[in-house]
DNA sequence: TCAAAAGTGTTATGCGTACACCCATGG
DNA sequence: CCATGGGTGTACGCATAACACTTTTGA
């Protein structure tokens, strides 16, 4: 296949962050203000280059992670979106990203970590909505997972990595509101979950102060992959077909 | 972020393919012998590295499926899996490769591409059942496009690229079942597919000659998202929890 | 006329949804 | 005792699974 003298041409590898994280009821995607060229001045998602040619793309991942977002690594939820490569992507040259989308529970203060001066919590309809731009092909990855995320929280217990370790039925049925962008029923919603064979389990009740009756705390379950999965209501689908 | 001096590290891109075909009703995926070092004379999927820094990725992962597959790129489901570069994953170096999922109709004579002269179709069981080694990690790529096709068999049409521009509905089933390994009523599975709107649309009658009353054709439809989703029954799931 | 595969009807069951209703706590 | 959110009971409709049955062809 491969001629004498020809040489595989040599790529920069990035790594790119989708964190998201729930506040006040609503999905947020950790983004940071870029402090040079190109895009300078830009918001963009936390990230960077490969540091050494020994390290794994996913600690790269971690890397980042605590260095952008000064987030604890440990007991958080990171998993693979992809890789986005297109030629033109960065004008400084041929850089291939793996995006990692990363699931946060609610932060009291999340800002600023040791070396992003600028980084900050935004509702992400902010930006899928079309209107505030992102650097390079950030807008693309991010709506890649968002979308992730949504189907996910489908088939997975992936929800339960928006809640601290204890937490309320209604508190993971506010994960699935904000995600999925609709409204549940919660008394079906409470049943619904606990239907689920290992997705969460009784915990000790430890309740905190709370308006009306107080609510009964769980955490997670033993099993990541939900049968029956928590199935979406269909979006007012309007048109059928066409 | 970036020190004054430092630069990163350049990495080697390279594509690999999982392709995968129906032949006589069994799930096989298209595999090369390797010729040069490392693992000479092993089973590998079919890829190779970028050509030059200005090809696209995804058009990377379509020249090999030409060069080495020998399939004809149009009218071809081509999705990327993700990124695998492991720091130890190739001993020429740090070798970062991006898989892709191709799905082929039934072929009549798929062998031998122009220049990877041992390409040939194995049954996809005889390597996910343990038994076979593969090179490189090729064993995890395959078992991971395996189980992405499971997934959107349920969710999309890619049933239907497995399929003729023309089909039976039992051609169709035995698609499903051939990936999800199990049985469905085809009674049932009659109906079902026909019920989900924009899935398969009738085609003119041009049928073949078979034992048994002819069976309708039909073509893809328009929907890629398929709704409601056609849900594989649950295997045979022994243990509920632990 | 028989075998084989396609296609149709029918029924029981289970699940999701909607919603009425009761419970427990703070103010 | 009232507002607020937590939790339970229940009925209805629809999707599915199971399977009896009819249709259409080749041999």
């Amino acid at each position: 296949m491969e001629e004498t003298s020809w040489e595989p041409p040599p790529v920069l590898l990035a790594v790119d962050l989708v964190i998201l994280t729930l506040r006040s009821s609503r999905l947020h995607v950790l983004l940071v203000e870029r402090g040079i060229e190109p895009y300078e001045g830009a918001s963009a998602l936390p990230g960077g280059f490969l540091f050494d040619s020994g390290e794994d793309i996913r600690a790269a991942a971690h890397r980042e992670l605590s260095e952008e977002a000064n987030l604890d690594a440990s007991r958080l939820h990171l998993e693979q979106l992809g890789a986005y490569g297109s030629p033109d992507r960065d004008p400084r040259g041929r850089v291939v990203s793996v995006a990692y989308l990363a699931i946060a529970p609610g932060l009291p203060e999340p800002e600023a970590g040791t070396d992003a001066s600028a980084a900050s919590w935004l509702p992400v309809e902010e930006f899928t909505s079309g209107r505030a731009p992102l650097a390079f092909d950030h807008h693309r990855i991010l709506e890649d997972g968002v979308e992730q995320a949504r189907t996910e929280l489908e088939h997975t217990s992936l929800a339960t990595a928006f809640c601290n370790e204890t937490f309320t039925i209604s508190e993971l049925q506010r994960v699935y509101e904000a995600v999925w962008g609709q409204q549940l029923d919660p008394r079906n919603f409470y049943r619904k979950v606990q239907a689920v064979p290992g997705f969460i389990l009784p915990a000790v009740s430890d309740r905190r102060p709370t308006r009306g009756r107080p609510a009964r705390l769980f955490r997670r379950g033993p099993r990541t992959r939900l049968r029956p999965p928590m199935m979406r209501p269909d979006p007012p689908t309007q048109s059928e077909e066409r």
